[in-house]
RNA sequence: GGGGGUGUAGCCCAACAGGCAGAGGCAGGACGCUUAAAACGUCCGCAGUGAGGGUUCGAAUCCCUCCACCCCCA
């Protein structure tokens, strides 16, 4: 029944002679496939959830459904099933749900060129997920499932964003934004990478158009105060800092000269005031287009600005586009010198950071710098650069410097301020001016607020109507969804939504008249702002979920995914939760207590695609191989933090692996290793396997730090607690001799070392440690070990792979006689006395040279591991000439004689 | 330019909190098994840790400078 497909998919088992079913030889595709099935078609790991005794939350990004699984998803199921599958084996609930990302431009691309119904075309693309993600042995809880372009999903999409819109966190207004000409589509910020489309690479221009923000900027210092409690790593949270750019600087009143009227510009560096030689408006600001009104060139320069990406505007690399500039009619007062100098509108400050105006110092800013110097603007030093030691260094001469001087210096042709250094003339200077009322100091942020309406269709729609006269109306909540129509035209140049006949025409909720639907959607990262809150009660039709519940379980205590949303997904995401806790909805201010990203899996160095043409799917791997051998090959080629090059790692190795660990417990299954009861049970007392099939997540299994045993027929024997690992592995059922404590020592060290990397996350070490114990095993049955040290050994083996190969330990688990499942099994707990040496191998040093060895009882005084040391004839010979000598000795480890 | 990260054997990667640089795998080689090959099994490792300085009895590990590559911000 496992077979379906097996027989065409491994050439590489071909069976040399006659006997397909030769259960001596590991096949896995014979059985993995319907136990992967039995796992899901029997929801072996749905958890309940109750907030008295709450579960614990391991999360992993839902896939966006473009297609079957890639190796990018393979890999992040891998990790994420391993964590979990261990967790739970350590005594904990764990709960592990899944859903689909499923709104998207994708479908409805699919739905122009091939006029496939983007709901259709969606849900078939899940299907044939599912179906992967179950061959892969993930141990997710079905029931919790969900897909975010379901309507009784975004029902509640579009009830939180009612409840910013209340909390006064949405607003609709103005603005120049990035619009996607392929995507036809504005984009947030965040979207933009390099002046490109991040979805599609078209070159994104800037429009001004009326569209939905976020209000994510007032979230900025906690956004980013709140990162220090996040076990995230460090470069993510480094990303997210970045991100939000937080700079603090001053603001100060300029005024226009001959007129009462002033204007604020932002400046981080105060200090250099004395410099401003001109300023530089954003060709946008509205004073600047107030006053250039009427101004043809103008017009065309606004025109052209607009044309421009913010990062071709602000960049700072040579051979980059000149700076565009124009003078404008009027001169400024620069309040700290009293003297007049020109205007500017210049593409390279942008209206929505800062003021929107600067003033321009030459000397210090590499942009005003060239700006002045492609507009034979005046440059005028103010600093005399010093040294580290606050020496005076060369002064530079503002004729002909080329690049803007930012190190080190005291000030010098300040005025008042000179001798002063650059940090405290900044805070007195703007100490100065504040008096007079002119500056204050100021806090900026890079982050803008984020913009969520998108004019595309397959997408939940913004909850709002267009009123004549009641202007914007929320849709009562008892009227959500906002569903989309079912027959939508994608073929049309603009939003199929607004482009609908009848769609968009509804009486005003508010005065009952003829009104329109807003015809946007939302960015499909709302949908994923929230869903980890949606999985808690997803069928819950009378609210988005259960508050207490929610209470108990977020933060989500284990987050993994792609760094690739280090900003994004992340950001917003820790913005919604904020958000709702401030509406009441929530106790917790983060969703994602950890985070573990995995490196990305490309091929030869290059990322793996379609288009490329050197994509390896998991389909093919776990055809040819099995699923264990695909998950065992991810976790094993590197930590999981690395990118994985496929080129570089070896199924074919991994494979050959699991089929030792398949022959040597098949081998050692009934013949061998099945102590009779009474028998003091080497390993300890049999590892709790009466219980079949029970709930994973409930009681009756023991918690952490159970003994493991070898035991299945056995009754649990607890009075054998005492007595076991006393007798340290030379059990009456032993033969081999001498061999067998030495395989019962690796055993138990393995299960220690490996445990340590497991909760370091470290797969990479743990699969070695196995092969390592897979080894052991072989010496030992070389040397002619058998019984319960070696079943000891074997089940082991199983139980510590379990979490990164379920297949075939669960299969094995079962021929070897245990009841119930090996996923079931306590975590195996190491026998300390037969971890710790009883003796070791201490290194004697002269002068940092190896000379000899000792080999001593551990834990031997330093005393007399030195004389012993002293007494190894080249030691003694070594130190015989010397004169003083001194002894670093450090127990257990090393002896090391210096001479004088 | 600023920030984060990584450099160990032909390759992927280990090395607790400074203590004999090698756990594991890939590739390669030898041998065994075989008529032969594959598969399988056994065995085979002086690379001194990107470079240079420093601290230390002792540095892959800590500090400084530099180089290379990756990522983020400019």
């Amino acid at each position: 029944m496992a077979e379906t497909s097996g027989t065409d998919h491994a050439p590489m088992h071909a069976p040399t002679d006659a006997s397909t079913d030769d259960d001596s030889r590991y096949d896995p595709l014979r059985f993995e496939e319907a136990i992967g099935r039995r796992w899901y078609e029997e929801r072996t790991y749905s958890t309940p959830l109750d907030a008295e005794d709450p579960s614990l939350y391991y999360l992993t990004m839902f896939p966006y459904p473009s297609g079957d699984l890639h190796m990018g998803h393979a890999e992040i199921f891998s990790l994420h099933d391993a964590l979990v599958r261990q967790k739970r084996m350590t005594g904990a609930r764990v709960f592990n749900p899944i859903g689909w990302d499923a709104f998207g431009l994708p479908a409805e691309n699919a739905a122009r060129k091939r006029g496939v119904d983007p709901r259709q075309w969606t849900y078939a693309n899940i299907d044939e997920q599912v179906g992967s993600i179950i061959r892969l042995g993930c141990s997710f809880d079905w029931s919790a499932r969900l897909h975010t372009c379901d309507p009784a999903y975004y029902r509640w999409t579009q009830w939180v964003f009612l409840q910013l819109f209340h909390a006064g966190l949405v607003d609709r207004r103005p603005g120049l934004v990035n619009w996607c000409p392929g995507c036809e589509t504005v984009l947030a910020n965040e979207q933009v990478v390099e002046g490109r489309c991040e979805r599609s690479g078209d070159a994104v221009i800037r429009r001004p158009l009326t569209q939905w923000y976020f209000r994510i900027t007032d979230y900025a210092q906690e956004l980013l105060d709140d990162l220090d409690g996040l076990d995230w790593p460090a470069r993510v949270k480094a990303m997210q800092r970045n991100w939000i750019g937080r700079s603090e600087g001053a603001t100060v009143s300029f005024a226009i000269a001959g007129s009462d009227e002033t204007f604020d510009i932002y400046t981080t560096r105060p200090d250099t005031i004395f410099g401003a030689t001109y300023v530089v408006f954003a060709p946008e600001h509205p004073l600047a287009v107030t006053r250039m009104a009427g101004d043809q060139e103008y017009d065309a320069f606004l025109r052209e600005v607009s044309q421009r990406s913010e990062i071709e505007r602000l960049t700072t690399m040579a051979g980059r586009a000149a700076k565009r500039g124009m003078r404008l009619s009027f001169d400024v007062v620069n309040p700290a010198t009293g003297e007049e100098i020109p205007a500017y509108a210049a593409d390279y400050v942008l209206t929505d950071y800062g003021t929107g105006a600067i003033m321009a110092v030459p000397c210090s800013d590499q942009r005003d710098l060239d700006f002045a110097r492609q507009n034979g603007l005046p440059v005028r030093m103010i600093v005399q650069p010093v040294d580290a030691d606050g020496q005076a260094l060369a002064p530079l001469d503002p004729d002909t410097i080329e690049e803007a001087y930012t190190g080190p210096a005291t000030m010098a042709g300040s005025g008042p301020y000179d001798g002063l250094g650059t940090k405290e003339a900044a805070a007195a200077i703007v100490a100065d001016l504040a008096e007079r009322g002119l500056a204050r100091t100021t806090v900026s942020f890079r982050l803008r607020d984020w913009l969520v309406s998108r004019q595309r269709s397959w997408g939940a729609p913004i909850p709002v109507v267009h009123c004549p006269d009641c202007g914007i109306v929320p849709v009562p909540e008892d009227q959500l969804p906002v569903a989309l129509p079912d027959d939508l035209d994608f073929n049309v140049s603009g939003s199929p939504l607004d482009l609908h006949p009848t769609w968009k025409h509804v009486p005003c909720p508010a005065c009952g008249q003829a009104a329109t639907r807003d015809t946007d959607t939302m960015d499909t990262f709302v949908d994923s702002s929230w869903y980890f809150l949606r999985y808690l009660s997803p069928g819950d039709d009378k609210q988005a979920w259960p508050r207490q519940l929610a209470d108990a379980m977020l933060p989500v205590a284990q987050y993994t995914g792609g760094v690739e949303h280090a900003v994004l997904h992340l950001l917003y995401a820790r913005f919604f939760v904020k958000a709702l806790r401030d509406c009441g909805h929530l106790g917790a201010g983060e969703p994602f207590r950890a985070l573990l990203n995995q490196g990305q899996v490309v091929l030869d160095g290059a990322a793996m695609s379609k288009s490329k043409g050197n994509l390896v799917t998991p389909v093919e791997v776990y055809g040819t191989y099995g699923a264990d051998t695909l998950r065992g090959t991810m976790l094993f080629a590197s930590p999981p933090e690395d990118d994985i090059d496929w080129a570089t790692v070896s199924p074919s190795g991994m494979h050959k692996w699991l089929s030792r660990v398949w022959r040597v417990a098949m081998e050692t299954r009934s013949t061998e290793g099945l102590p009779g009861a009474g028998e003091p049970a080497a390993g300890g007392p049999p590892a709790n396997t009466g219980t079949g099939t029970e709930e994973p997540a409930t009681g009756s299994r023991a918690g952490p730090g159970a003994p493991i045993g070898a035991a299945p027929e056995t009754t649990d024997d607890d009075d054998d607690a005492a007595a076991s690992g006393g007798t340290a592995g030379d059990g009456a059922a032993d033969a081999g001799g001498a061999a067998t404590p030495a395989l019962r020592r690796a055993t138990h060290r393995t299960i220690r070392d490996v445990t340590a990397d497991y909760d370091q996350r470290k797969y990479n070490t743990v699969i070695a440690k196995l092969m390592g114990l897979t080894n052991e095993l072989a010496d030992a049955r070389r040397a002619g070990i058998t019984g319960t040290a070696v079943s000891e050994a074997v089940d082991t083996l199983l139980l510590l792979l379990a979490p990164i190969c379920p297949f075939i330990t669960e299969e094995l688990w079962t021929r070897r006689g245990h009841a119930g499942s090996v996923h079931d099994q306590p975590w195996p707990a190491a026998d300390q006395r037969l971890t710790t040496n009883s003796e070791v191998a201490v290194v004697v040093q002269v002068d940092g040279k190896v000379r000899g060895k000792v080999t001593v009882p551990a834990g031997t005084a330093a005393a007399e591991l030195q004389a012993m040391a002293r007494d190894l004839e080249p030691v003694r010979r070594l130190l015989e000439e010397a004169g003083t000598v001194r002894a670093v000795v450090v127990p257990d480890r090393i002896v090391n004689f210096v001479r004088g």
